[in-house]
DNA sequence: TCAATAGTCTAGTCATCCGGTCGAGTTTCG
DNA sequence: CGAAACTCGACCGGATGACTAGACTATTGA
């Protein structure tokens, strides 16, 4: 499960991302606009802004706007920069390496490989789209329940 | 990031996967040779009877075995058990759906449509692979590191 | 210049979950 | 019977998640 954070996030760089050339949001519109509370999203635009994907602006006029574009942030590096690593196991990060303490030897791990295949599928996807491809709704919907 | 359960779940049993038929191991050896707490063990155990995946016996001579070939318990079911949905969302699970209460329209939302991909691939690896995929280590050793 | 506005930042709260532990059962065998 | 083994409920301390509070700083327009 990814984090209520992660989410309301990618929601706001989708909300970003709608924005004219050299328009920007404040902190309270993306809030109400995305059914999110305002206190807590201070703190999400904040570290999106610290990892460099928006940028801000003080004052009377103040407000955000991304500093890339849309197509060129990932949901892996969004995901990352909120919730950490995307691997289900944390002998298989790539950003934040562990040995797992109970593992005796990561080569003849008896779950390692599995979820190493499970590691490689979802960092393909995630990767792979961004805020961009967010965009375009009512293009491709797709059946209401899917997946487990 | 699956939970430390879970791990034990499917190391105990990579474990009785390994005996020859009609043999049993108690907890206490189990525990012993995956390097497990005997008492949180206990628990694990028993939520995997419970569901139909081991069966046991008390006693004496008690001790644990699998109630199914090897070949019939897939990772996706056991994490299932110990872990809950596998789904990155709640609005993604197909065993304990549940709308995201952020979320104001289901068919276009902004995050939902990449999230059901990424479930989709990880249930396709997760329902695929068995207990008896880990059976057969030194096979098809991979490179330490991996994914992210 | 000064007050209003909007972002910045540190802390604190409160509930839930994770990873266990304890101890009192109950069943089975020798 | 009694020792060995599984059963099952309760508990517990620390971490995390999802916010909330409040003080502070930058910007502007009246």
């Amino acid at each position: 499960m990814i984090s209520q954070k992660a989410k309301y996030a990618l929601r706001s760089l989708v909300a970003l991302a709608r924005l004219d050339d050299g328009e920007t949001m404040m902190i309270s519109d993306i809030a109400a606009s995305q059914n999110i509370p305002k206190k807590f999203l201070e703190q999400i635009l904040l570290d999106l802004k610290h990892h460099g994907i928006v940028e801000s602006r003080r004052g009377k006029t103040g407000g955000y706007k991304l500093l890339r574009a849309p197509g060129e942030i990932t949901f892996g590096e969004v995901l990352r920069i909120i919730d950490g690593p995307v691997a289900p196991l944390p002998c298989l990060s790539k950003i934040a390496y562990r040995r797992c303490d109970d593992c005796l030897d990561e080569a003849t791990c008896e779950v390692r490989r599995v979820f190493a295949e499970v590691a490689e599928a979802t960092r393909e996807i995630l990767d792979a789209r961004t805020i961009a491809d967010s965009l375009d709704e009512d293009l491709d919907v797709l059946p209401a329940r899917s997946a487990s």
